[in-house]
DNA sequence: GTCTATAAGAAGATAGAC
DNA sequence: GTCTATCTTCTTATAGAC
């Protein structure tokens, strides 16, 4: 494989990415992508085989981008507290695409737990990976309720989300957000 | 219009509103809906002219479902309380499909909310008629936050519904739900 | 009111030239 | 690696017989 090879397949997940999140998966098409990116449908196929080929790999490059801002949050917050606010901080960060098009991962999840369960689990690691970094932090809190603390800590960022999104209202992302930070304080 | 249409309308609406629910609006064809009904696509496009016409008929069809059960839960429980763990018991009591499909206002207004702004509307007015009944509800208890806290039992729901349907995993859903009582036994 | 037949377009995917 | 051209299937929707 060729630089400009490698260029093309990472713009292409770019773009991809981008449209998947905001039209959703099944309503994305192939020609969409090619056109958004700027090359032929033919084209496209010759580096992702299929639809579902593609999905895998904007999937793997979410999953990566994710691990590594979940990285760089333990490097940067040493405290358990600050590392959980800092997870609120994010849903506050993504205000405008969150009250336009969701949450990317919930909103993906959503749509292939329907009817793709293969391609549904694998989106669903992304999920994992907050999980599990949250179950680590809320450890350090209280070691017995680690992974109930954190299911609840998702499901209120789930609730979050879909709310403002579903009425477009930035003041019910701020208001469910301070609602967590305040049951993140008065944890322990 | 002749009893019998009456009855194939209905029977059309039923079924539709079932496959919408469990494969997404997108991805269910009229092909689909005239399969589930027994009749063919000519028949049912007599019925609806359109696939749009047929979802704003779901709509209306969930809509009076929804008034119709605010209202029993109205008459059955005179106490406010009583009435808001009626809502959370709602979660409960649809937990096979919620861990299956998701909740079906969420999953449908998520779809739509994409790229189908007037269908979005449509679909929103049944979260309204649940926030409106709850922020009545809520103002029996405290008039200055009702809103807010309709609106927070909604997310809270939202929240157990996705974390749920994600993991396909009762016990969030359980646990959720009970944080939500004890949300609603230490309010006043 | 229900059917068959068909139009007209968009989808995912492939073949082969360059 | 990128293109054009094409295939097949599925989609929504319509026309007209019964």
């Amino acid at each position: 494989m060729t630089v400009k090879g490698k260029i093309s397949r990472e713009r292409i997940i770019e773009a991809a990415n981008r449209l998947i999140y905001t039209k959703g998966f099944n309503q994305t098409s192939v020609s969409d992508v090619a056109d958004a990116v700027g090359i032929t449908k033919g084209n496209l196929h010759y580096h992702f085989k299929s639809k579902e080929e593609l999905l895998e790999a904007i999937i793997c490059f979410r999953k990566t981008s994710i691990s590594s801002m979940l990285e760089q949050w333990n490097e940067e917050f040493p405290e358990a507290k600050e590392k959980l606010k800092r997870f609120v901080q994010m849903l506050l960060n993504e205000e405008k695409d969150i009250i336009r098009y969701g949450c990317p991962m919930g909103s993906l999840n959503a749509e292939l737990g329907k009817f793709q369960p293969t391609l549904q689990a694998n989106s669903k690691e992304m999920f994992d990976l907050f999980q599990h970094w949250l179950e680590v932090v809320f450890k350090q809190l209280d070691s017995k309720k680690s992974k109930a603390r954190s299911r609840h800590l998702l499901a209120m960022g789930q609730g979050a989300s879909m709310m403002s999104y579903i009425y477009s209202d930035a003041k019910i992302l701020k208001d469910e957000c301070r609602l967590m930070n305040e049951w993140l304080d008065a944890l322990n």
